[in-house]
DNA sequence: GAACCACTGGGCAATCTGCCTACCGGAACG
DNA sequence: CGTTCCGGTAGGCAGATTGCCCAGTGGTTC
């Protein structure tokens, strides 16, 4: 069980890292103004506590020739939802699947080679006897792309009080 | 404009990052089975092609006392939609947003310490003349988090032939 | 006071990086 | 058919970084 909250430190190592991930644990300690160590240490807790899952590349799924990018809200038969998660993971172009509360019962991110080749998508996650009904968003314009870097300085100065 | 595709080596090379990001170029080398040159020419490569975005820390918002997270559908006045994402810009709880066809004309992302908290997110992110209304679904579970691997081997795949 | 903790500053061997050269086979081109 | 270009291989080298260790210090807790 992660012990929640950062400090400043943290906050201003986690956001180091993000603004410039190559950097190394000997010049990130130059940059923070603190010993090689302590970098060290603050890094392996981070990881340990679950703070940072992890440092994998960032895949543009544009540049890898999927420029669409869509939401879709899926209703779901009652009892099928675990049948219905089992079916979306095996659909590569479902990038990320949420269960939630409202209207939908699910919503899936969804990426495809072009308009046209969404609805080949759409028609493979929807081809699934446990769904209902679905309701797709596409996306024109991203003004904010996933993005931490505010959050963590937010739960820094919350954390350092 | 980056040349799309990739071939099944990169596609190789990409998964063995995304599984084991600490992996260096010799390394990655030695397990792809050819030479050093090659993975270094290849990441350079995929990186100036903008496949590979960066290795931007992995930060978990639930580590960070950040456990919830909802999806807001934002309905926004004829015109307002610039002032509307600048406002958003401000709110580090807003993680993500698309401007979307569909019933809404924006979908973010939030994340809140709590369902209360939740209320002074929605609160501040609605807070503003431009929103006419919001529609707000509340994630429960994330069966398939945010992955790109499957996508990528697809790619590669296609890519190869 | 004593124990504990995080941080500092230093040192060490082993490793990796960035950069370079030389060479090879296949593909494209005149 | 010969030349050039390109991506890959194999190797070498100096310099930087890593992982790990130690001893000392200041602040906190009990």
């Amino acid at each position: 069980m992660p012990t929640d909250g950062i400090d400043e430190l943290d906050g201003r190592l986690i956001v180091l890292l993000a603004r410039e991930p190559r950097i190394g644990v000997l010049e990130a300690s130059r940059r923070l103004g603190v010993a090689r160590g302590t970098v060290q240490a603050r890094m392996d807790r981070l990881q340990s506590n679950g703070v940072i899952r992890g440092f994998g590349p960032d895949v543009d799924p544009a540049a890898l020739g999927y420029p669409v990018t869509a939401f879709a809200t899926l209703e779901i038969k009652q009892g099928q939802g675990a049948d219905v998660r089992a079916h979306l993971t095996t659909v590569p172009e479902v990038l990320e699947l949420h269960t939630t509360t409202g209207h939908g019962d699910m919503l899936c991110r969804l990426v495809a080679r072009s308009n046209a080749d969404l609805q080949r998508v759409i028609d493979r996650v929807v081809g699934f006897e446990g769904i209902v009904r679905a309701s797709t968003a596409i996306v024109m314009e991203n003004p904010v792309p996933l993005r931490i870097i505010p959050l963590v300085e937010q739960a820094a100065v919350d954390g350092a009080g």
